[in-house]
RNA sequence: GGAGGGGUACUCAAGCGGCCAACGAGGGCAGACUGUAAAUCUGCUGGCUUAUGCCUACGUAGGUUCGAAUCCUACCCCCUCCA
Protein backbone atom coordinates (compact mmCIF):
# COMPACT_ATOMS: atom_id res chain seq x y z
CA UNK A 1 0.00 0.00 0.00
CA UNK A 2 1.64 3.25 -0.83
CA UNK A 3 1.73 6.11 1.06
CA UNK A 4 -0.45 8.45 -0.37
CA UNK A 5 -3.58 5.79 0.20
CA UNK A 6 -2.46 5.86 3.84
CA UNK A 7 -2.37 9.76 4.22
CA UNK A 8 -5.57 9.50 2.48
CA UNK A 9 -7.04 7.30 4.91
CA UNK A 10 -5.95 9.55 7.78
CA UNK A 11 -7.83 12.47 6.12
CA UNK A 12 -10.54 13.88 8.66
CA UNK A 13 -9.65 11.15 11.52
CA UNK A 14 -9.51 12.40 14.90
CA UNK A 15 -7.64 9.56 15.83
CA UNK A 16 -6.47 5.82 14.42
CA UNK A 17 -5.72 3.16 16.80
CA UNK A 18 -3.21 2.16 16.26
CA UNK A 19 -1.81 3.78 13.54
CA UNK A 20 1.55 1.01 13.22
CA UNK A 21 -1.58 -1.73 13.16
CA UNK A 22 -3.18 -0.57 9.90
CA UNK A 23 -0.18 0.22 8.38
CA UNK A 24 0.75 -3.44 9.07
CA UNK A 25 -2.66 -4.87 8.18
CA UNK A 26 -2.53 -2.29 4.82
CA UNK A 27 1.31 -3.78 4.07
CA UNK A 28 -0.47 -7.69 4.08
CA UNK A 29 -1.76 -6.32 0.96
CA UNK A 30 -5.61 -8.34 1.14
CA UNK A 31 -8.62 -6.48 1.29
CA UNK A 32 -9.59 -5.08 4.84
CA UNK A 33 -12.59 -6.09 6.08
CA UNK A 34 -13.77 -2.47 7.40
CA UNK A 35 -16.88 -2.43 9.78
CA UNK A 36 -19.37 0.76 10.91
CA UNK A 37 -22.33 0.21 12.37
CA UNK A 38 -25.79 2.25 12.00
CA UNK A 39 -28.79 2.48 14.61
CA UNK A 40 -31.82 1.16 12.97
CA UNK A 41 -34.11 3.62 14.37
CA UNK A 42 -33.18 6.66 12.23
CA UNK A 43 -33.05 6.29 8.85
CA UNK A 44 -32.67 9.73 7.71
CA UNK A 45 -29.64 10.16 7.24
CA UNK A 46 -27.81 13.62 6.50
CA UNK A 47 -24.54 15.09 6.09
CA UNK A 48 -22.85 14.70 9.46
CA UNK A 49 -23.50 10.45 8.51
CA UNK A 50 -21.82 10.92 5.51
CA UNK A 51 -18.35 11.91 7.43
CA UNK A 52 -18.18 8.20 8.13
CA UNK A 53 -19.54 6.96 4.58
CA UNK A 54 -17.55 9.09 2.82
CA UNK A 55 -14.86 7.12 4.70
CA UNK A 56 -15.94 4.25 3.79
CA UNK A 57 -16.32 4.97 0.54
CA UNK A 58 -12.50 5.68 0.46
CA UNK A 59 -11.56 2.19 1.70
CA UNK A 60 -13.74 0.64 -0.64
CA UNK A 61 -12.32 2.63 -3.71
CA UNK A 62 -8.75 1.85 -2.10
CA UNK A 63 -10.04 -2.28 -2.63
CA UNK A 64 -10.91 -3.12 0.85
CA UNK A 65 -14.19 -4.42 2.09
CA UNK A 66 -16.87 -2.78 3.43
CA UNK A 67 -19.34 -4.42 5.94
CA UNK A 68 -22.41 -2.02 6.58
CA UNK A 69 -23.84 -2.93 9.91
CA UNK A 70 -27.33 -2.35 11.15
CA UNK A 71 -27.69 -2.70 14.95
CA UNK A 72 -31.18 -3.80 14.71
CA UNK A 73 -30.12 -5.88 18.05
CA UNK A 74 -28.47 -3.48 20.10
CA UNK A 75 -31.63 -1.10 18.82
CA UNK A 76 -33.44 -3.09 21.32
CA UNK A 77 -30.63 -1.76 23.84
CA UNK A 78 -30.61 1.96 22.80
CA UNK A 79 -27.14 2.88 23.31
CA UNK A 80 -26.82 4.38 26.99
CA UNK A 81 -26.20 8.07 26.56
CA UNK A 82 -27.92 8.76 29.63
CA UNK A 83 -30.68 11.60 27.75
CA UNK A 84 -32.51 8.57 25.91
CA UNK A 85 -35.26 7.30 28.22
CA UNK A 86 -36.81 3.59 27.06
CA UNK A 87 -36.69 2.96 23.36
CA UNK A 88 -40.03 1.10 22.29
CA UNK A 89 -38.26 -1.75 20.73
CA UNK A 90 -39.19 -2.14 16.68
CA UNK A 91 -40.86 -4.94 14.94
CA UNK A 92 -39.10 -6.78 12.08
CA UNK A 93 -41.10 -5.02 9.72
CA UNK A 94 -39.87 -1.52 10.92
CA UNK A 95 -36.33 -2.70 10.79
CA UNK A 96 -36.60 -4.06 7.50
CA UNK A 97 -37.98 -1.54 6.31
CA UNK A 98 -35.07 1.10 7.84
CA UNK A 99 -32.68 -1.11 6.31
CA UNK A 100 -34.16 -0.24 2.86
CA UNK A 101 -34.37 3.16 3.15
CA UNK A 102 -30.70 3.34 4.73
CA UNK A 103 -29.65 1.10 1.34
CA UNK A 104 -31.07 3.70 -0.82
CA UNK A 105 -29.18 6.47 0.77
CA UNK A 106 -25.83 4.83 1.26
CA UNK A 107 -25.89 3.89 -1.98
CA UNK A 108 -25.87 7.56 -3.36
CA UNK A 109 -22.16 7.11 -1.85
CA UNK A 110 -21.20 4.13 -1.65
CA UNK A 111 -20.41 1.44 -3.97
CA UNK A 112 -23.53 -1.17 -3.55
CA UNK A 113 -21.60 -3.57 -5.80
CA UNK A 114 -18.90 -3.72 -2.76
CA UNK A 115 -21.07 -2.98 0.12
CA UNK A 116 -22.05 -6.31 2.54
CA UNK A 117 -24.84 -5.30 4.61
CA UNK A 118 -25.38 -7.33 8.06
CA UNK A 119 -27.50 -7.32 10.93
CA UNK A 120 -26.47 -7.85 14.35
CA UNK A 121 -29.54 -9.83 14.97
CA UNK A 122 -27.64 -12.57 12.98
CA UNK A 123 -25.38 -13.85 15.56
CA UNK A 124 -27.07 -12.41 18.44
CA UNK A 125 -30.25 -13.71 17.80
CA UNK A 126 -29.04 -17.36 18.29
CA UNK A 127 -26.54 -16.71 21.29
CA UNK A 128 -27.98 -17.83 24.02
CA UNK A 129 -28.22 -17.06 27.71
CA UNK A 130 -24.83 -19.07 28.30
CA UNK A 131 -23.23 -16.76 25.82
CA UNK A 132 -24.17 -13.82 26.74
CA UNK A 133 -22.94 -14.47 30.26
CA UNK A 134 -19.71 -15.52 28.78
CA UNK A 135 -19.66 -12.97 27.07
CA UNK A 136 -20.62 -10.24 30.25
CA UNK A 137 -17.58 -12.43 31.87
CA UNK A 138 -14.91 -11.11 29.33
CA UNK A 139 -15.02 -7.48 30.94
CA UNK A 140 -15.28 -6.12 34.41
CA UNK A 141 -17.43 -3.34 35.68
CA UNK A 142 -14.14 -0.93 36.60
CA UNK A 143 -13.80 -1.35 33.20
CA UNK A 144 -17.19 -0.38 32.00
CA UNK A 145 -16.92 2.49 34.26
CA UNK A 146 -13.92 4.28 32.83
CA UNK A 147 -16.23 4.83 30.00
CA UNK A 148 -16.87 8.52 29.95
CA UNK A 149 -20.59 9.17 30.65
CA UNK A 150 -20.67 5.95 32.95
CA UNK A 151 -18.35 7.81 35.19
CA UNK A 152 -20.42 10.68 35.16
CA UNK A 153 -23.29 9.01 36.10
CA UNK A 154 -22.12 6.49 38.33
CA UNK A 155 -19.76 9.34 40.35
CA UNK A 156 -22.56 11.64 39.79
CA UNK A 157 -25.41 9.46 41.37
CA UNK A 158 -27.14 8.74 38.71
CA UNK A 159 -28.71 5.27 37.68
CA UNK A 160 -27.21 2.66 35.20
CA UNK A 161 -29.05 -0.07 34.39
CA UNK A 162 -27.15 -3.40 34.30
CA UNK A 163 -28.33 -3.91 30.57
CA UNK A 164 -26.66 -0.55 29.35
CA UNK A 165 -23.43 -2.09 30.14
CA UNK A 166 -24.52 -4.85 27.57
CA UNK A 167 -24.44 -1.74 24.75
CA UNK A 168 -20.89 -1.92 24.66
CA UNK A 169 -20.05 -5.44 24.77
CA UNK A 170 -22.67 -6.81 22.17
CA UNK A 171 -20.94 -3.76 20.11
CA UNK A 172 -17.47 -5.33 20.36
CA UNK A 173 -18.95 -8.77 20.26
CA UNK A 174 -20.10 -7.81 16.77
CA UNK A 175 -16.68 -7.09 15.64
CA UNK A 176 -15.82 -10.51 16.77
CA UNK A 177 -18.65 -12.40 14.80
CA UNK A 178 -17.50 -10.30 11.39
CA UNK A 179 -13.93 -10.66 11.76
CA UNK A 180 -13.28 -6.62 11.38
CA UNK A 181 -10.09 -5.35 10.67
CA UNK A 182 -10.84 -2.09 11.36
CA UNK A 183 -13.87 -0.13 12.82
CA UNK A 184 -14.86 3.60 12.10
CA UNK A 185 -16.97 5.73 14.49
CA UNK A 186 -17.81 8.54 15.86
CA UNK A 187 -15.60 10.16 18.58
CA UNK A 188 -18.19 9.60 21.29
CA UNK A 189 -17.65 5.72 19.89
CA UNK A 190 -14.53 5.47 21.45
CA UNK A 191 -15.31 3.20 24.03
CA UNK A 192 -17.56 1.13 22.29
CA UNK A 193 -15.10 1.09 19.53
CA UNK A 194 -12.03 0.14 22.06
CA UNK A 195 -14.41 -2.70 23.26
CA UNK A 196 -14.44 -4.55 20.18
CA UNK A 197 -10.07 -4.85 19.96
CA UNK A 198 -10.30 -6.26 23.51
CA UNK A 199 -13.46 -8.55 22.65
CA UNK A 200 -11.57 -9.54 19.30
CA UNK A 201 -8.63 -10.50 21.57
CA UNK A 202 -9.99 -12.57 24.19
CA UNK A 203 -11.81 -14.52 21.17
CA UNK A 204 -8.36 -14.83 19.99
CA UNK A 205 -8.96 -12.59 16.71
CA UNK A 206 -6.24 -9.74 15.63
CA UNK A 207 -7.85 -6.53 17.22
CA UNK A 208 -9.01 -4.10 14.52
CA UNK A 209 -7.57 -1.07 13.93
CA UNK A 210 -10.21 2.11 15.26
CA UNK A 211 -10.64 5.06 13.55
CA UNK A 212 -12.76 8.04 14.85
CA UNK A 213 -14.30 10.55 12.76
CA UNK A 214 -15.35 13.90 13.98
CA UNK A 215 -18.90 14.59 14.75
CA UNK A 216 -19.90 17.43 12.33
CA UNK A 217 -21.10 20.72 13.08
CA UNK A 218 -24.97 21.33 12.07
CA UNK A 219 -25.90 24.83 10.70
CA UNK A 220 -25.84 26.43 13.78
CA UNK A 221 -21.40 25.82 13.72
CA UNK A 222 -21.96 25.09 17.24
CA UNK A 223 -24.03 21.60 18.24
CA UNK A 224 -23.35 18.75 16.69
CA UNK A 225 -25.46 17.86 13.38
CA UNK A 226 -28.77 16.32 14.71
CA UNK A 227 -32.34 15.87 12.99
CA UNK A 228 -33.43 16.23 17.08
CA UNK A 229 -31.37 19.70 16.89
CA UNK A 230 -33.00 21.09 13.68
CA UNK A 231 -29.42 22.25 12.79
CA UNK A 232 -29.27 19.40 9.57
CA UNK A 233 -28.95 19.06 6.18
CA UNK A 234 -30.63 15.45 4.91
CA UNK A 235 -29.19 13.81 2.06
CA UNK A 236 -32.36 13.37 0.45
CA UNK A 237 -33.59 16.82 0.67
CA UNK A 238 -34.42 18.32 -2.42
CA UNK A 239 -31.31 20.09 -4.42
CA UNK A 240 -33.08 23.77 -3.98
CA UNK A 241 -33.27 22.89 -0.37
CA UNK A 242 -29.88 21.40 0.19
CA UNK A 243 -28.41 24.07 -2.21
CA UNK A 244 -29.83 26.99 0.36
CA UNK A 245 -29.04 25.13 3.48
CA UNK A 246 -25.57 25.06 2.66
CA UNK A 247 -25.21 28.80 1.69
CA UNK A 248 -26.72 29.54 4.79
CA UNK A 249 -23.73 28.06 7.12
CA UNK A 250 -21.32 30.70 7.93
CA UNK A 251 -18.15 31.73 6.53
CA UNK A 252 -16.06 29.97 8.92
CA UNK A 253 -17.91 26.78 9.14
CA UNK A 254 -17.54 26.43 5.43
CA UNK A 255 -14.22 25.50 5.69
CA UNK A 256 -14.62 22.92 8.40
CA UNK A 257 -17.54 21.55 6.10
CA UNK A 258 -15.08 21.77 3.01
CA UNK A 259 -12.68 19.15 5.29
CA UNK A 260 -15.36 16.50 6.19
CA UNK A 261 -17.01 17.07 3.45
CA UNK A 262 -15.54 18.11 -0.02
CA UNK A 263 -13.90 14.96 -2.12
CA UNK A 264 -11.41 17.72 -3.24
CA UNK A 265 -8.20 17.48 -2.53
CA UNK A 266 -6.18 19.48 0.70
CA UNK A 267 -4.09 21.14 -1.71
CA UNK A 268 -7.37 22.22 -3.34
CA UNK A 269 -9.07 23.37 -0.83
CA UNK A 270 -6.36 25.33 0.78
CA UNK A 271 -5.97 27.19 -2.56
CA UNK A 272 -9.34 28.04 -2.28
CA UNK A 273 -8.83 29.54 1.42
CA UNK A 274 -6.23 31.40 0.32
CA UNK A 275 -7.70 32.70 -2.46
CA UNK A 276 -10.39 34.07 0.11
CA UNK A 277 -7.68 35.49 2.45
CA UNK A 278 -6.47 37.14 -0.55
CA UNK A 279 -9.68 38.88 -1.33
CA UNK A 280 -11.73 36.86 -3.21
CA UNK A 281 -15.75 36.57 -2.46
CA UNK A 282 -16.20 33.72 0.33
CA UNK A 283 -19.43 33.40 -1.35
CA UNK A 284 -18.23 31.68 -4.42
CA UNK A 285 -16.16 29.24 -2.28
CA UNK A 286 -19.53 28.10 -0.78
CA UNK A 287 -21.10 28.07 -3.87
CA UNK A 288 -18.48 25.47 -5.03
CA UNK A 289 -19.39 23.36 -2.20
CA UNK A 290 -23.06 23.38 -2.29
CA UNK A 291 -22.61 22.34 -5.89
CA UNK A 292 -20.50 19.67 -5.13
CA UNK A 293 -22.73 18.48 -2.65
CA UNK A 294 -26.61 19.04 -4.43
CA UNK A 295 -24.51 17.15 -7.50
CA UNK A 296 -23.19 14.00 -5.43
CA UNK A 297 -26.96 13.25 -4.17
CA UNK A 298 -29.03 14.60 -6.95
CA UNK A 299 -26.25 14.50 -9.99
CA UNK A 300 -24.54 16.80 -11.63
CA UNK A 301 -27.45 18.41 -13.82
CA UNK A 302 -29.77 18.55 -10.57
CA UNK A 303 -26.36 20.87 -9.07
CA UNK A 304 -26.02 23.60 -11.63
CA UNK A 305 -29.90 24.44 -11.59
CA UNK A 306 -29.89 24.75 -8.00
CA UNK A 307 -26.99 27.15 -8.37
CA UNK A 308 -28.60 29.28 -11.11
CA UNK A 309 -31.90 29.63 -8.91
CA UNK A 310 -29.84 30.06 -5.99
CA UNK A 311 -28.02 33.15 -7.85
CA UNK A 312 -31.18 34.25 -9.65
CA UNK A 313 -33.64 34.76 -6.61
CA UNK A 314 -30.58 35.67 -4.16
CA UNK A 315 -27.89 37.47 -5.50
CA UNK A 316 -30.22 39.06 -7.95
CA UNK A 317 -33.19 39.22 -5.86
CA UNK A 318 -35.08 37.81 -8.82
CA UNK A 319 -38.15 35.07 -8.64
CA UNK A 320 -38.26 31.29 -8.29
CA UNK A 321 -38.87 29.76 -12.07
CA UNK A 322 -41.80 27.92 -10.61
CA UNK A 323 -44.31 29.88 -8.58
CA UNK A 324 -46.93 28.24 -6.88
CA UNK A 325 -50.62 29.20 -8.08
CA UNK A 326 -53.08 29.55 -5.73
CA UNK A 327 -56.62 29.98 -5.44
CA UNK A 328 -58.40 31.78 -2.55
CA UNK A 329 -62.10 32.15 -2.54
CA UNK A 330 -63.31 35.51 -1.24
CA UNK A 331 -65.63 35.30 2.14
CA UNK A 332 -68.68 37.80 2.27
CA UNK A 333 -67.31 39.00 -1.10
CA UNK A 334 -64.09 40.49 0.75
CA UNK A 335 -60.58 39.15 0.33
CA UNK A 336 -58.69 41.25 3.16
CA UNK A 337 -54.81 41.34 3.22
CA UNK A 338 -54.19 39.36 5.74
CA UNK A 339 -56.44 36.58 5.57
CA UNK A 340 -55.10 36.11 1.95
CA UNK A 341 -51.83 35.14 3.12
CA UNK A 342 -53.34 32.84 5.74
CA UNK A 343 -55.24 31.16 3.19
CA UNK A 344 -52.57 31.11 0.89
CA UNK A 345 -50.43 29.46 3.40
CA UNK A 346 -47.72 32.09 3.00
CA UNK A 347 -47.97 32.75 7.06
CA UNK A 348 -49.15 30.50 9.34
CA UNK A 349 -51.73 32.69 11.03
CA UNK A 350 -53.76 36.16 10.47
CA UNK A 351 -52.05 37.18 13.24
CA UNK A 352 -48.65 36.34 11.21
CA UNK A 353 -50.16 38.16 8.75
CA UNK A 354 -50.97 40.98 10.68
CA UNK A 355 -46.95 41.20 11.82
CA UNK A 356 -45.34 41.17 8.80
CA UNK A 357 -47.38 43.70 7.29
CA UNK A 358 -46.71 46.10 9.92
CA UNK A 359 -42.45 45.00 9.10
CA UNK A 360 -42.69 45.71 5.34
CA UNK A 361 -42.47 42.43 4.64
CA UNK A 362 -45.47 42.02 2.09
CA UNK A 363 -45.12 43.18 -1.27
CA UNK A 364 -48.15 42.93 -3.65
CA UNK A 365 -47.07 42.60 -7.16
CA UNK A 366 -43.97 43.78 -6.08
CA UNK A 367 -44.98 46.73 -4.20
CA UNK A 368 -44.77 46.95 -0.64
CA UNK A 369 -48.06 46.68 1.08
CA UNK A 370 -48.10 47.98 5.33
CA UNK A 371 -51.65 48.26 5.70
CA UNK A 372 -53.30 45.81 7.07
CA UNK A 373 -57.22 46.59 6.13
CA UNK A 374 -56.10 46.89 2.22
CA UNK A 375 -57.93 44.47 0.38
CA UNK A 376 -57.58 42.55 -2.95
CA UNK A 377 -60.02 42.42 -6.03
CA UNK A 378 -62.38 39.51 -6.25
CA UNK A 379 -61.49 38.13 -9.76
CA UNK A 380 -57.55 39.42 -10.06
CA UNK A 381 -54.78 37.67 -9.73
CA UNK A 382 -51.99 38.93 -7.44
CA UNK A 383 -48.12 37.85 -7.03
CA UNK A 384 -47.97 37.95 -3.36
CA UNK A 385 -45.01 37.90 -1.34
CA UNK A 386 -43.88 37.38 1.97
CA UNK A 387 -39.95 38.00 2.99
CA UNK A 388 -37.37 37.12 0.35
CA UNK A 389 -38.11 33.42 0.43
CA UNK A 390 -42.37 33.36 0.26
CA UNK A 391 -43.65 33.42 -3.16
CA UNK A 392 -46.83 32.54 -4.18
CA UNK A 393 -49.59 33.62 -7.48
CA UNK A 394 -53.26 34.07 -5.68
CA UNK A 395 -55.90 34.74 -7.64
CA UNK A 396 -59.25 35.54 -5.71
CA UNK A 397 -62.34 33.85 -6.74
C1' G B 1 -41.91 3.60 53.14
C1' G B 2 -40.22 8.78 55.03
C1' A B 3 -38.54 14.04 53.93
C1' G B 4 -38.05 17.86 50.52
C1' G B 5 -38.02 20.38 45.49
C1' G B 6 -40.51 21.15 41.00
C1' G B 7 -44.19 21.19 36.60
C1' U B 8 -44.78 28.59 32.87
C1' A B 9 -45.20 29.85 25.65
C1' C B 10 -40.68 26.14 20.24
C1' U B 11 -36.51 25.41 24.21
C1' C B 12 -34.22 27.18 28.69
C1' A B 13 -35.91 30.34 32.37
C1' A B 14 -38.19 34.73 35.49
C1' G B 15 -42.74 36.01 37.83
C1' C B 16 -45.49 34.18 43.32
C1' G B 17 -53.05 38.40 44.01
C1' G B 18 -54.24 43.36 39.69
C1' C B 19 -49.51 47.39 35.73
C1' C B 20 -49.18 39.46 32.64
C1' A B 21 -50.42 37.27 26.23
C1' A B 22 -46.57 36.84 30.82
C1' C B 23 -38.99 39.75 32.21
C1' G B 24 -34.61 37.59 30.02
C1' A B 25 -31.76 34.18 26.86
C1' G B 26 -31.65 30.82 22.78
C1' G B 27 -34.17 29.53 18.42
C1' G B 28 -37.39 31.33 14.47
C1' C B 29 -39.27 35.25 11.22
C1' A B 30 -38.76 40.15 9.13
C1' G B 31 -36.26 44.87 8.00
C1' A B 32 -31.63 47.52 7.05
C1' C B 33 -26.89 46.84 5.24
C1' U B 34 -23.91 43.65 2.32
C1' G B 35 -19.98 39.92 -0.37
C1' U B 36 -24.57 34.75 0.20
C1' A B 37 -30.18 32.38 3.07
C1' A B 38 -22.32 34.58 5.93
C1' A B 39 -21.30 38.56 9.58
C1' U B 40 -23.44 42.98 11.91
C1' C B 41 -27.47 46.18 13.64
C1' U B 42 -32.90 46.78 14.53
C1' G B 43 -37.83 44.99 15.17
C1' C B 44 -41.33 41.05 15.80
C1' U B 45 -42.22 36.26 17.94
C1' G B 46 -50.72 32.98 21.18
C1' G B 47 -55.28 32.99 18.00
C1' C B 48 -59.38 35.69 15.52
C1' U B 49 -60.96 39.04 8.02
C1' U B 50 -64.81 44.40 10.46
C1' A B 51 -59.18 44.83 16.26
C1' U B 52 -57.22 50.75 21.45
C1' G B 53 -61.98 44.67 20.76
C1' C B 54 -62.92 39.37 21.59
C1' C B 55 -61.15 34.34 22.63
C1' U B 56 -57.60 30.78 24.47
C1' A B 57 -53.16 30.07 27.64
C1' C B 58 -48.91 29.31 33.01
C1' G B 59 -49.40 20.14 34.78
C1' U B 60 -55.18 18.49 35.46
C1' A B 61 -59.95 19.40 37.95
C1' G B 62 -62.40 22.29 41.26
C1' G B 63 -62.59 26.47 44.93
C1' U B 64 -61.60 31.50 47.41
C1' U B 65 -61.67 36.62 45.38
C1' C B 66 -64.33 42.43 42.15
C1' G B 67 -59.79 40.13 40.08
C1' A B 68 -55.24 34.28 40.14
C1' A B 69 -49.63 31.94 36.55
C1' U B 70 -49.58 33.85 41.53
C1' C B 71 -53.86 31.82 47.50
C1' C B 72 -56.72 26.96 48.95
C1' U B 73 -58.22 21.60 47.97
C1' A B 74 -57.79 17.09 45.33
C1' C B 75 -55.41 14.48 41.52
C1' C B 76 -51.45 13.33 37.77
C1' C B 77 -46.28 13.55 36.52
C1' C B 78 -40.89 14.54 37.31
C1' C B 79 -36.53 15.08 40.42
C1' U B 80 -33.33 14.97 44.93
C1' C B 81 -32.14 13.10 49.79
C1' C B 82 -32.96 9.27 53.64
C1' A B 83 -34.47 4.02 54.47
Amino acid sequence: MSEDACAELRRGAVEVLLEKDLSAKLARGRPLRVKAGFDPTAPDLHLGHTVLINKLRQFQELGHHVMFLIGDFTGMIGDPTGKNVTRRPLTRAEVDANARTYQEQIFRILDAQRTEIVFNSAWMDRMSAAGLIGLAARQTVARMLERDDFHRRYTGGQPIAIHEFLYPLVQGYDSVAMRADVELGGTDQKFNLLMGRQLQEEYGQEPQVVITMPLLEGLDGVQKMSKSLGNYIGITEPPGEMFGKVMSVSDTLMWRYYELLSFRSLADIDGLKQAVGEGANPRDAKIELALELVARFHGGAAGRQAKAEFLRRFRDGGLPDQIEEITVAARDGRAQIAYVLKEAGLVPSTSEAVRQLAQNAVRVDGERVCDRSASLAVGRTYLLQVGRRRVARVTIA
